[in-house]
DNA sequence: AAGTCGCGGGTTACCGCTTAATTTTATCAG
DNA sequence: CTGATAAAATTAAGCGGTAACCCGCGACTT
């Protein structure tokens, strides 16, 4: 319910005018006189007169909000993102309707569905680890869907994606690892369908190699799931553990897998960095309070959901189809802190 | 806009029927004979049909969408409020517009503006630390606007609320730091006007009233914006350092102001529990590989969610007005960590 | 003085769906 | 076979806002 209930009709008949003048005055038409114009503004004012977005939609044949899928909220860094959407969607008179998949690509697909059936203008979304098939989506995208990609995107689809410079993010850290000492090197990251996985995965291998570090596959595991439960990452660092050549240090590719593996090395009574460095991915912005500080990756999430935003709203409102579509890279940060400081520091 | 775009019509057209009774198969109303019931149904499926919902509300008076206005999102309490929020709404066919206040007062009025303007059917409130008015909440509920409050309540209007156990939680909370042979316990909390406070501090005094302990005022700050900003904390850090009855225990009342604090203690150098002990309320799942392990008050903000925007559905869709409100009152749990040991065992 | 143009504003139809009122069709007792 | 009644389906009137189209009037042309 719009509250006041008052409507174009209301005015027009405070004023002795008809509804389209009304109309036509509030959007500011050449067609209707000044002193009219003013009239119509004033008496709105007065009778807090509020436009019924749902008849301007059905009108208009939009619905002014846009839908949001992200694996969950309750993480910092989409918490962080979600803000720069609804900073961006709120000024520009979008409403943002945010769903999770948990990782899953059955929630994921049904989470859209959902959105398209409330009549979303758009579309931001950053794919489930599980999803390795995106032909729902292109078939939306070919049926007129604006969709941005952010995080995790899909190069299937030619369409605009704002990330993070992975790659570097992560040839930074491991290069940091490896500067503190440490050449036995595990990587624990998402599922192998992600995107962001294979860049980091690359920024990993491509720091060793340039070390001239043999890369022993047995040190990278993945975690289908993103480690949303810990029994994922708990099996990956037991076999880590388990191994002839048992890591030194771990390079972890994501928030929620860099904060599970921390509190599962201090479960398991492992001094870090002592008996094993750690450096991640995280947006935590306790990472240098934690037990020890943890060194970490920072993604700008806050402005990835600005720019995706951005991008979105555009073609949205673009009269001409769009085709010409952009990939936005966003600088990432590495933090050094004490968890992947040199062992002889910390013996 | 909706995709595929098949209308009401298009089956009526395709069946030969008229749109009205496609409408009223569509609903399973008794006026339509079972055979053609199924041959809609049927069509409809076939050409992939999605009511428009803005027609839908346009047509009925609502929006079926609940607006949700929490200090901010990139805070573990409140995403994981909004978490259950999410959960019942859309299995309930509402979405959910989220927005911020930031502990603003006028950005809170702004923000319900800018609700009732997109027409929600209910709102879903914590109060910003800064408010003390809620004379325009007071205009929108006598108007028939459903309104839950949680967390940050306000006794000033008479809907339902759903809150945690925040004296209990502060009075367990403020006893085992008692128990740990503390006696001189600072507590920082939010604003004055927040509902939370007046509870929590209750708790605090209680618990101190009962062990026979003075209550020395100045070891009692307040921080109007809850926090948001660290100096806030830093003042009331400072005040407290440089006292002549300096405090040997911190209890902190919220979740950014207890991880705000952790930060500051870092940087002053102190130790904890060494130099000075800590405990408070806070939802993080990192508590745990904090340095040091935090003890803490966790509260069920998931539930607290789900529980609100079950309210306000039932409220919103109940046939009479209604007129018996209901405050429920959620169980706080205190966790203890190695923040708050007792002294003795931290030298 | 008749034709024409543009301004200010009114009429009307429609977006997609719902529903009260009504009409058509089927059903059945007598 | 008729009239009454129930069942099934149609018509039409909006919900609130918009926009294409229309019209009346004074000013300007010639």
């Amino acid at each position: 319910m719009n509250f006041g209930g008052v409507t174009i009709k209301d005015i027009a008949k405070e004023l002795g005018i008809s509804p389209s003048a009304v109309s036509k005055a509030l959007k500011d038409s050449h067609e209707i006189g000044e002193k009219t114009k003013a009239l119509v503004i004033a008496c709105a004012q007065r009778l807090n007169y509020q436009p019924n977005l749902n008849a301007q939609s059905l009108k208009q044949g939009n619905s002014k909000s846009i839908g949001v899928v992200v694996s969950t909220i309750d993480n910092q860094f989409f918490s962080q993102v979600i803000n720069g959407i609804e900073s961006v969607a709120h000024s520009r008179g979008y409403n943002v309707i945010i769903t999770q998949t948990h990782e899953s690509y059955e929630l994921e697909m049904q989470n859209v569905r959902h959105l398209t059936f409330r009549s979303i203008d758009g579309l931001l979304i950053s794919l489930s680890t599980e999803t390795n098939n995106v032909d729902y989506l292109k078939y939306l995208h070919s049926k007129g869907l604006p969709i941005v990609f952010f995080d995790r995107v899909s190069d299937e689809i030619n369409t605009n994606k704002v990330v993070a410079d992975n790659y570097a993010g992560a040839y930074n850290a491991t290069t940091q690892l490896i500067k503190a000492g440490y050449r036995k090197i595990a990587h624990i990251t998402s599922s192998v369908n992600a995107s962001i996985t294979a860049e980091r995965l690359k920024g990993y291998r491509a720091a060793l190699q340039q070390h001239h570090i043999d890369i022993d596959e047995s040190l990278i595991k993945y975690c289908l799931h993103g480690g949303k439960d810990s029994a994922e990452i708990e099996n990956a660092l037991g076999e880590l553990f388990h191994h002839d050549n048992r890591p030194h240090a771990i390079f972890t590719a994501s928030d929620r897998i860099t904060t599970t593996t921390l509190s599962l090395l201090h479960k398991l009574g492992l001094k870090i960095p002592g008996d094993i460095a750690l450096l991640g991915f995280t947006n935590t912005q306790l990472a240098e309070v934690l037990n020890p500080p943890l060194s970490s990756v920072y993604q700008p999430g806050f402005e990835m959901g600005k720019k995706a935003t951005e991008m979105l709203i555009s073609v949205i409102e673009s009269r001409y189809p769009v085709t010409e579509f952009e990939t936005m890279v966003l600088p990432t940060e590495v933090f050094i802190r004490a968890s992947s400081q040199p062992q002889r520091l910390s013996t």
